[in-house]
DNA sequence: AATTTAGTTAAACGTTCGTTGAATTACAAG
DNA sequence: CTTGTAATTCAACGAACGTTTAACTAAATT
């Protein structure tokens, strides 16, 4: 496959990825306190959800991290491992927070399902929470998330390798709610909230121009308790529509 | 600002944009019925949409479309400028059919204000026509929309520029309406309806995954009979809130 | 027929891209 | 202190990028 390949390249990054051996730091992490895996990744993640993947050169965000050009694919293999590292790093946070709460609430509600806006808000809230107190990062996570979701290329396939298991619990649990939803109207529903969820947290400010300052992308304290109402309303009325249906399929005559 | 500025490239450029002199055709239009503008704006489109605006470069789209990489910069001025045009050609025609459409319903319903769904639909149904019946360009634009709709840099940008003229005349129809509802709680069920409408019609795959096959992201006559209603039950949801708000902010004493 | 203009072609411009190899430094283990 | 390994630096690679220039062809105008 490569040209010299003596010295195996590719396994001395593989080796550098993660050595196993001590934990706590391999005593390189200094300058600013983090370590320069970590700085690549901070800086890594603000360019690439300021300007997309493929606007952003290794060099742009070796520079601002302060360190050399080679070292990306010397920790990282390459650029497009780097994007992946980025987008799994706060995934695995996000996940499990999201998978605390939706426990939480269904321990609550035992023996009773808990309700679409509790379990709504288990899934939306970690966003809340994270853009508000988690810093520059969380940001601009978020609003890589949203150019990764509504990708051609990528929307299909990193968002169901990294969130799909959640989802899934988060959709098992609006079954438990509603037991009588179509399955379709469910993962419809879903899918319209992811939607709504993702380009909300992004932060474009295209709602700051359209509605000329009435509204702001950064007051997302009155968006979720906006947010969680309306995907909760829209769940509801897709799962009772099933009684006024049966207009063009097969007539289910009457039930 | 340039160097040899010795027969002024910007103005001929310019000039050839659209010289407004004969509209039929420049005699160029040959070669499968499609002039060289069009030729190259149908297969920016579609790469753009699979790829976003920096991983297609304007050599790949001049040789997909046949013709020679100079005639971006002749035709256009800039890749950028492309973009743009790609992103414009479509939106006239389909803000003007969401504008015939509002109008139809408003009027059909005179005296009184028309339903939500009615709103609604007349927003969303011209995608879902022209998705189904637009051809493949079509769908590659609405993928596109959804890109930049989600885009740090561009979505408050474009967006504004070249839709918000028309969604202004939705909410303008929502808030008669719905004349007791915040006018925040208007812009927000707007955007969250964006959000979802946008990730939709990108046909991403991404439902198709989650589902395991159940729902299929190109359905898109089953997807819609769902949104109309999910988004107008949020509407409603959100402008219903205000009676059960009262809760942190000024207690407005019962009622 | 002569002249002007719009459209197209081929070639090259300088720049930047992701990646790599080899040398060098910093650190931990013996 | 010596050795081995992980981390970093510097310089360079070929490839591809957006854009421009100048020459050329085809069409329209005079």
């Amino acid at each position: 496959m490569r040209k010299s390949a003596v010295k195996t390249p590719l396994e001395i990054r593989v080796a550098a990825g993660r050595t196993a051996k001590s934990g706590t730091s391999p005593a390189r992490a200094r300058r600013s306190g983090r370590s320069t895996r970590e700085r690549i990744l901070d800086l890594a993640e603000l360019l690439f959800a300021e300007r997309g993947f493929h606007a952003v050169s290794i060099r742009e965000i070796t520079a601002a991290a302060g360190v050399d050009v080679a070292l990306v694919n010397y920790h990282f293999g390459s650029k497009q491992l780097l994007f992946e590292s980025v987008f799994m790093r706060r995934a695995e946070l996000l996940n499990s927070e999201r998978m605390r709460r939706l426990e939480a609430v269904v321990n609550k509600a035992r023996p009773d399902a808990p309700s679409i806006e509790d379990i709504i808000d288990a899934f939306t809230h970690p966003l809340l929470d994270r853009s508000a107190k988690g810093g520059a990062g969380w940001k601009a996570y978020f609003a890589l998330i949203a150019q990764v979701n509504n990708s051609t290329q990528f929307g299909g396939l990193l968002m169901t390798r990294y969130f799909d298991p959640v989802v899934h619990a988060f959709i098992a649990a609006l079954r438990q709610a509603m037991p009588s939803c179509d399955e379709r109207d469910l993962y419809w529903s879903y899918h319209f909230l992811s939607g709504a969820l993702t380009l909300t947290f992004a932060e474009t400010g295209r709602i700051d121009n359209l509605s000329q300052g009435v509204c702001r992308s950064s007051d997302l304290a009155s968006v979720h308790e906006r947010l969680v109402p309306y995907v909760a309303a829209g769940f509801r009325a897709l799962c009772a529509r099933k009684l006024r249906s049966a207009k063009k399929s097969t007539p289910n005559r009457g039930r």
